[in-house]
DNA sequence: AGAACATATGAACAAGTATTCATATATCAA
DNA sequence: TTGATATATGAATACTTGTTCATATGTTCT
């Protein structure tokens, strides 16, 4: 910390709710996981497939299987995404319906800023 | 790309929207500068606080004045914040209302995870 | 102009992370 | 059991990134 610059009682100094570490530090680890393109990328073909198989995620997206199984165990790790295995095959399939509401809001978010679509 | 595995036209593989690569790069770019805890911190007061200095913001986090710098640059670039100098000064507050949505949402699936609150 | 304060920034270092490669595990079929 | 397929994972490498330190820019006051 640099030394102290002002004393956090002047009039350009709201006093607010301090902010729960521990809270914030899971929310900053929960947005990394969709910080990645990824993972964003798998969010996406599920959002819009649904439920889909390793081997499909990795084709469709044009990625190795093995980045695509690593970067699933991150997300299956963040309870972002649930497998269910069916014989050889295992399918993932988006686990919560938050993961899907900030996909969207996030998406809607990029192309409003390209001026794609009016809000 | 490791060999291909099946021919993507199985019972199990399903055929969905090829999802636009930039899009999914821009939304994971989007995402990323949530995923810091400094960052998300900076978000949190701002979101708590509204309008608040440079040094109240690194006062309050108890970070340093330079890396709270650093992070705020990210954060404008990525028009998360704004800037409003009066004076010496410079007051920032978040600029667009899909981050405070999202930091909203990703909160409430944060606490949600802990059961913490009821949905 | 010079001093003091508020913020920004470049360079360097440390820490984290995504991919590849090789290999392991697991299931099914013959 | 052996072979083939589907997925997972450990190690190594290359790349990214957040912080610190020192310093620069910009503003106000005297």
């Amino acid at each position: 910390m640099d030394k102290k610059l002002c004393d956090g009682n002047q009039e350009h100094c709201p006093k607010e709710i301090k902010p729960d570490y521990d809270t914030l530090y899971d929310l900053s680890e929960f947005f990394k996981v969709f910080g990645d393109s990824t993972r964003i990328s798998i969010i996406s073909v599920l959002h819009e497939g649904g439920e889909m198989c390793v081997c499909d995620i990795a084709e469709t997206l044009g990625i190795s299987q093995s980045a695509i199984s690593h970067q699933l165990r991150i997300l299956r790790t963040a309870a972002l995404v649930k497998p269910r295995r069916e014989g050889k095959t295992i399918y993932y399939s988006l686990d919560d319906e938050h993961v899907s509401e900030i996909y969207e809001v996030g998406l809607q978010h990029i192309l409003h800023k390209r001026g794609e679509i009016e809000l």
